[in-house]
DNA sequence: AAATCGGGGAA
DNA sequence: TTCCCAGATTT
């Protein structure tokens, strides 16, 4: 929008000459992508729905770990109206080890906003004013799905643009993103939009990476001025760096006739609300503590965390403690299930085959 | 503008 | 280990 503004108020031999180059990107990378492009899931549909699926997935998440959950989460919501009619909780379960469940939850409202509609919504700033959809989503959804002409800005296309044009300025900041995603949506191809789109970012996925480019195996090399500098590798400038903070906690494997004493986190709390977990020490405060059964890692954004478990051995859940359940293998799938007690139970698994081959 | 989100994999 | 991923939302 911004780009076509300026283009504009430029005079006829430059604005071509501008609009020329653009067009050559965009050719290049469409060219390209054709060829090179890598055979996902979501690419084999045009389903709007299936494409938004996607697309909520994908955020700060490799293609490769939301296959599986794409795949089962479609298979068990087909389209906006099955979602629609889901409650929170069974969402969350065939969310659950995924992470950032709050996109599961926006993306429920969401969908029921859209059943209670009609319609699907075509138009950028109709698709904003769901939830979970910001601006990245929405450009990628109305480009992708309904063919409109705005270009995304995600990790990927930043680094291009930035290594592209050989710009240290720091993706970090607001107006960088800003400028960089002006020369993106200068770059798109109209003819295109969805698949230049999903060209540039194929490109930063699998080509531009953030270590070792392969600027030899690039389509657009030759326009890339970081490549002509010598810089790519050092591109792009991300100068917030945040210090992780470790944290180490405890769970507690408490089992009676095959099944595990889970702990449920309180409703209230902003993370993993609702959500079923090993209880800690401090939370089954009657317990018999048994054999530890080792310790392992986790991580989320900036947590770092280190959490030992031990076995426990406890008649009945405390009152005043939360809520408790005794759950069997087959339950644990229908509920949603923090990672760190997947984690847990998978430890105890090993510490079982390790000590009683014959289990 | 900066913090938060309770994952995870590649190098 | 570190970095950062097809980001959005809240503070």
């Amino acid at each position: 929008m911004n780009a076509d503004k300026e283009n504009q108020g430029l005079i006829g031999v430059h604005r071509r000459s501008s609009a020329t180059i653009s067009n050559r990107i965009g050719r290049l990378l469409l060219a390209w992508y054709r060829k090179a492009y890598r055979d996902l899931p979501w690419r084999r549909t045009c389903d709007p729905y299936r494409i938004w699926v996607s697309e909520i997935m994908l955020q700060q998440t490799r293609a490769a770990a939301a296959i599986p959950y794409y795949q089962r989460f479609l298979e068990r919501y087909p389209s906006v109206e099955a979602l629609a009619a889901a409650g929170e909780a069974d969402v969350l379960a065939i969310w659950s080890g995924l992470g950032y469940y709050s996109r599961a939850r926006n993306l429920l409202r969401a969908a029921r906003q859209v059943a209670a509609a009609g319609h699907f919504p075509e138009e950028i700033e109709a698709l904003k004013a769901l939830p979970g959809i910001g601006d990245y989503t929405a450009a990628a959804i109305a480009s992708i799905a309904f063919g409109r002409p705005h270009a995304v800005v995600d990790g990927n296309v930043l680094r291009v643009v930035a290594r592209v044009r050989n710009e240290p300025a720091d993706i970090g900041a607001a107006a960088t993103r800003r400028r960089f995603g002006e020369i993106a949506q200068a770059w798109l191809a109209r003819r295109d939009p969805g698949g230049f789109n999903q060209a540039l970012m194929e490109l930063g996925a699998t080509v531009c990476r953030p270590r070792n480019p392969l600027c030899t195996a690039c389509p657009i090399s030759a326009a890339c001025q970081a490549n002509q500098a010598g810089t790519a590798a050092q591109l792009p400038v991300k100068l917030r760096r945040v210090e992780p903070v470790e944290v180490r906690e405890a769970r507690l494997l408490v089992e009676r006739s095959g099944r595990v004493l889970l702990r449920r986190r309180e409703l209230s709390l902003g993370r993993l609300a609702g959500f079923w977990d090993l209880p800690s020490p401090d939370q089954l405060p009657a317990a018999r503590l048994g054999v530890p059964l080792g310790e392992f890692r986790h991580s989320i954004a900036h947590h770092r965390y280190r959490i030992a478990v031990a076995r426990a051995q406890a008649k009945k859940p405390p009152a005043g403690y939360g809520i408790f359940a005794w759950m069997d293998p087959g339950q644990l799938e229908r509920v949603p299930l923090s990672t760190t007690a997947r984690k847990a139970l998978k430890l105890a698994a090993k510490a079982r085959t390790a000590t009683c081959p014959r289990a």
